[in-house]
DNA sequence: AGGTTCACG
DNA sequence: ACGTACGTGAACCTA
């Protein structure tokens, strides 16, 4: 939540938090750097000296004793919002603006405001096993190596692997040959280094990354405030920094403990997580219409099993785990903007393979090949991609005459319209999640949004209403072809919430 | 400051 | 003929 307000006055934040009244009527609210991002997402800069150069054509006016910075931003935002109103207006992006960006700024602030309570002696105790893990690991790369070295340091890990123990070099980054997860994966069967490598970066990334640097973040309540960036993501997701709190392990079992930190400040309280079940691909199914994937979302069953049974040319009870996994992963290029080389990465098979079931997959959903054809022939032709909700990105690179960039625009172009109406989708939900529980005298408070799920501490109480809520705000936001399947979890800290 | 890697959806 | 899966943020090393 970076608004207006915010910017030239810290301490009215206030108006936005009340939490007993809304004093700030939405409607009147105009942020300027908001406005300029559903122009042109892109950006480098929101701040109001660059927007008043670019759209005001004019520099802005040098503050002094008569005139202090906050008075001069005041007047600059004064003479922007008519001019990007007009603009928003001409660009038809003014309902996306009046109806989900400012609605959500309040939401955001009192999400920011309110925070998410962490146990930090849960950290602690994950500390203390990192600290011997790593050592360990450590001085048995070491001996594996036959010299000691910077296990970080990509540059002097390569030397070892591919100069001194002459290892088979994969993929190349710009400055040399790359040691990443992948490659080492595939040299795990060769060395046994490459496995201790891999685990090494596994404890060294989540003790840097959060084990000790979230404890170092709380605020002066005890609790963990991020920020919610709404103008960084070019398809109108949200961003969150200081810390990320959208990127909190989950993946792996010990990634798991990391995320049983995140508890709700009250002893009697709960967390409930409540999560959009394959929100992009039932986007895709109303947007595309095609009958086979409408049909998979409104049967009720298992989305990738039922790929894998019409992609394989199997009954659904036919369908092999190994032919689910490989369904799952197309389904997933589909909303990327599927190619033959990253299916192929992804599942460790080749070329033509993944070409060959890149085919099936739309000869088997032949609408949804229609849909993207037409999609990017749209972007081409108007320059944009556009969401449900009419929430533009410009793709200025389908004007590219180099393939690789130009390639680039046409995923894009293909991938925003679903990530970019799923998160239409989940504003919407939060503004109306949020109306409902000031309304409705809620103690509940939501905490956290990542992407697709929501998170908040609920009083043990509420969980029944408060799970109800939820799935109705969610799933009711939007009427699409398909159903929007919300699950409802909960638990004494984020990890059981699942 | 830029590159690499990796955490998440 | 071309070669990348989409969107982020943070830590670390190197220059």
């Amino acid at each position: 939540m970076k608004s207006l307000l915010q910017e030239v006055c810290p301490p009215d934040e206030a108006l936005l938090c009340n939490e007993s009244a809304l004093l700030v009527d939405p409607v009147r609210l105009f942020d300027c750097g908001i406005a300029a991002y559903l122009l042109e997402s892109n950006r480098s800069s929101y701040e109001l000296s660059s927007l008043h150069a670019d759209y005001l054509s004019a520099p802005l006016p040098a503050s002094d004793e008569n005139r202090p910075d906050a008075a001069v931003l005041a007047q600059a935002a004064a003479d922007l919002a008519p001019e990007l109103e007009r603009r928003l207006d001409s660009d038809g992006s003014l309902q996306v603006m009046q109806d989900i960006e400012m609605p959500l700024v309040p939401v955001l602030a009192r999400m920011e405001r309110a925070g998410v309570g962490l146990d930090t002696s849960v950290l602690a105790g994950l500390s203390e096993e990192t600290r011997t893990g790593i050592d360990t690991l450590r001085g048995e790369i070491y001996e594996l190596a036959g010299c000691e070295f910077i296990v970080d340091s990509p540059k002097q890990l390569s030397e070892v692997l591919f100069d001194k123990l002459g290892l088979p070099t994969g993929k190349r980054t710009k400055t040399g040959f790359s040691t990443d997860a992948s490659v080492l994966s595939s040299l795990a069967p060769i060395h046994p280094i490459a496995e201790k490598i891999v685990a090494y970066r596994e404890l060294t990334k989540l003790t840097s990354t959060y084990i000790d640097a979230l404890p170092r973040m709380l605020g002066e309540d005890g609790r963990l405030h991020t920020s919610f960036n709404q103008t960084v993501a070019a398809t109108g997701r949200l961003s969150s920094s200081n810390p990320n709190l959208q990127n909190i392990p989950v993946r792996t079992g010990f990634g798991r403990r990391i995320r049983a930190a995140f508890v709700p400040a009250d002893r009697n309280d709960v967390m409930v997580s409540a999560d959009y079940s394959q929100i992009e691909l039932r986007i895709l199914a109303h947007l595309s219409q095609d009958a086979g994937l409408v049909e998979a979302f409104t049967s009720g069953m298992d989305f990738h099993q039922a790929t894998a049974a019409r992609v394989f040319g199997v009954s659904v009870d036919e369908v092999e785990p190994g032919m689910r996994a490989k369904a799952k992963a197309v389904n997933f290029g589909i909303v990327y903007g599927q190619t033959a080389h990253g299916l192929g990465d992804s599942l460790k098979i080749g070329y033509g393979e993944a070409q060959a079931m890149i085919d099936r997959y739309y000869e088997a959903y032949p609408g949804v090949r229609r849909y993207l054809d037409d999609t990017v022939a749209a972007a081409h032709r108007d320059g944009y991609a556009i969401t449900m909700f009419g929430r533009k990105r410009r793709i200025p690179e389908l004007m590219s005459s180099n393939f690789n960039l130009r390639s680039f625009g046409e995923r894009t172009a293909m991938n925003h319209p679903m990530q970019g109406t799923a998160a239409d989708i989940m504003k919407l939900a939060m503004i109306e999640v949020d109306r409902r529980l000031l309304a409705e005298g809620f103690a509940s408070r939501m905490v956290l949004q990542v992407h697709d799920e929501l998170v908040f501490e609920v009083p043990v109480d509420e969980v029944e209403s408060l799970t109800a809520l939820a799935r109705e705000a969610m799933s009711g936001v939007a009427k699409l072809s398909v159903p929007l399947d919300v699950s409802v979890a909960t638990g004494p800290n984020w990890a059981s919430a699942k």
